[in-house]
DNA sequence: TTTATTTCCTATCGGAATACTAGGATTTGA
DNA sequence: TCAAATCCTAGTATTCCGATAGGAAATAAA
């Protein structure tokens, strides 16, 4: 289904924002230095993220940026949609003005077909938050961790 | 999802030689004609359904293509499989050697995830079969002459 | 008031994938 | 032999994606 790194490391940003929110402003290269990501690349990404509403900036000195929202209230589907675009709602137009194939017949049968794939992840995604996700991680470190001391 | 237009011009020529198909080969050039697809690059899109076995060719003179099994054995997910390669198996590697991130610890979490989103994604897309789509097509043509004759 | 720190804005780049195009070799029926 | 096909191997154009860069604007701390 073909999820950018845009949109994981956008994923990884908020959990970050999750467990290191006080209430102080967490700064992008911190995040960037704990998740591995690409710092100037990061920048990118917390400001799509802030156009969509997922977290808030503050700037200057002593900045950086707070989740707006409760991680429950963020599905998978949330983040990938706002930071990819929609979920594969036709292909990506503009090559070369796309001939007679904008509305042709087979066309129409198929476009019913991806719909139904759209619904189909859409499903997937919108069913995990990310409270859900960041449960899981820790559920994995402490079986880990129990693992080391047996 | 990313279905490319090679698999989707795969799916279009399938249906044609469905439908033009009495005993004798179809020739490329008529199947790009009438399905408005570039001539020279249906070749290569027929070239790959042959090596991925759903068609078989035959050269010279009076050659062309032949479905080789009935519609109704022919899912999506086979067709777009075999064009498109595995759907989204993993994200396709190679960029700068995906530094720490090859299996980080929120990417094992997130790993558990995309795989839901390709079982949909393949749930759906083997539950249609070409024939199945035919069908479809033949419903919407005849209620299309329908309403002309009303 | 200055200075360091941080976000914000805009531009660009390199690599990969996609959608095509082209030339000619090969096969084969008429 | 000739024309019509497929086959094989390149090459091209465009777009997307991940990443980098330079500097403007804001702001807390010194």
């Amino acid at each position: 289904m073909k999820v950018s790194l845009k949109a994981k490391y956008a994923i990884m940003a908020a959990l970050d924002l999750a467990s290191n929110n006080g209430t102080s402003p967490v700064q992008a290269k911190s995040i960037a230095r704990r998740q591995t990501i690409p710092p100037r690349f990061l920048e990118h990404v917390l400001n799509a993220m802030k156009k969509a509403g997922f977290v808030e900036s503050v700037r200057g000195a002593q900045g950086g940026y707070l989740l707006s929202r409760p991680l429950s209230d963020i599905s998978l589907a949330d983040l990938v949609e706002a930071l990819d675009g929609p979920l594969s709602p036709e292909p990506r137009r503009s090559m070369s003005a796309r001939r007679a194939h904008g509305q042709s017949k087979p066309e129409l049968v198929l476009a019913n077909v991806w719909e139904q794939v759209r619904q189909a992840e859409l499903g997937v995604l919108s069913a995990v938050t990310l409270k859900e996700l960041a449960e899981r991680y820790a559920r994995l470190d402490q079986e880990r961790t129990l693992m080391y001391h047996i």
